[in-house]
DNA sequence: TTTGCAATTGAGAACCATTTGCATCCCGCT
DNA sequence: AGCGGGATGCAAATGGTTCTCAATTGCAAA
């Protein structure tokens, strides 16, 4: 597989966009998220690392990430949109707690086939899932 | 089954809220609307009306809505929070088209009970699935 | 029916995540 | 090194959603 930098170096080569400085500010901070991470937490990784880059460039970097196949858009929480790695990352489904808030993710395969099932009777082309559930995480149901 | 109507004064009782005409005619303009909607929809349909209602309001409102079983928040679609009917409503899964922002709305029986399966094991307790996926719709994938 | 009061409403201001305009900067090519 | 267009930062704009507060309304008791 591919390396993260180079796949997204390529990216930014096919479409004639220049790999800037920010832009791997950016990239990096994003790899030193394992989970779930929204434009904030980006943005107060980069800033403790003093290598500021302005929100503005967070937000139209975000898009050149999800396009190059590293990242995807998530869940929303507290009204931000978060992300999260697809790039050599399982698939997986999200248990969203009503309670804390906390993220658990699961299992995947035998659903993702079904769905795909499902998609195939209405002809439909699937190019990414978008699977979870919300309710109460074993902490808070106690 | 109970009316909707029904369930959502008793719920209404049940907190001791009251019964007011914007909030009348606020769930009669979510009765009207059999797919999905957002709170823009719910004020322009009740602008035709004339039976103005304030936006505040609606925003109010939803979440009494919600709260009483009637409808949950859905997807998000151009940044606006949509919602759509659960009670007397199958669950399904969505699938929403890129090319067109088609929802087409599929099966889910079987797909429930896998993920059920999964939050089993989490020791997680569902309260509300969303399942789906995104793609391209059988029109736009010509 | 009238009164009293707490709940509710409407209008606009406030909020806040995200986007955009613009002057300046810098990457990549020659 | 120089050039030219893409990229950045800042600040202002945007737009959905929430909040404030004075005025209104529903409801229950008298």
């Amino acid at each position: 597989m591919k390396k993260e930098t180079e796949l997204y170096g390529d990216y930014l080569k096919s479409k004639n966009l220049k790999m800037t400085k920010p832009r791997l500010v950016i990239m990096q901070a994003v790899f030193e998220n394992h989970e779930h991470f929204n434009v904030d937490d980006l943005y107060e990784q980069i800033k403790k690392k003093h290598k500021n880059v302005s929100r503005a460039t967070i937000y139209r970097t975000i898009p050149l990430l999800v396009e190059s196949g590293l990242i995807k858009q998530s869940l929303r929480c507290e009204s931000k949109d978060i992300y999260e790695h697809i790039y050599g990352h399982e698939n997986h489904l999200h248990f969203i707690c009503n309670g804390c808030g906390k993220i658990t993710e699961s299992g995947f395969e035998e659903i993702a086939k079904l769905v795909a099932e499902l998609a195939e009777k209405e002809n439909f082309k699937i190019s990414e899932y978008n699977l979870g559930a919300r309710g109460l995480c074993k902490n808070c149901r106690k």
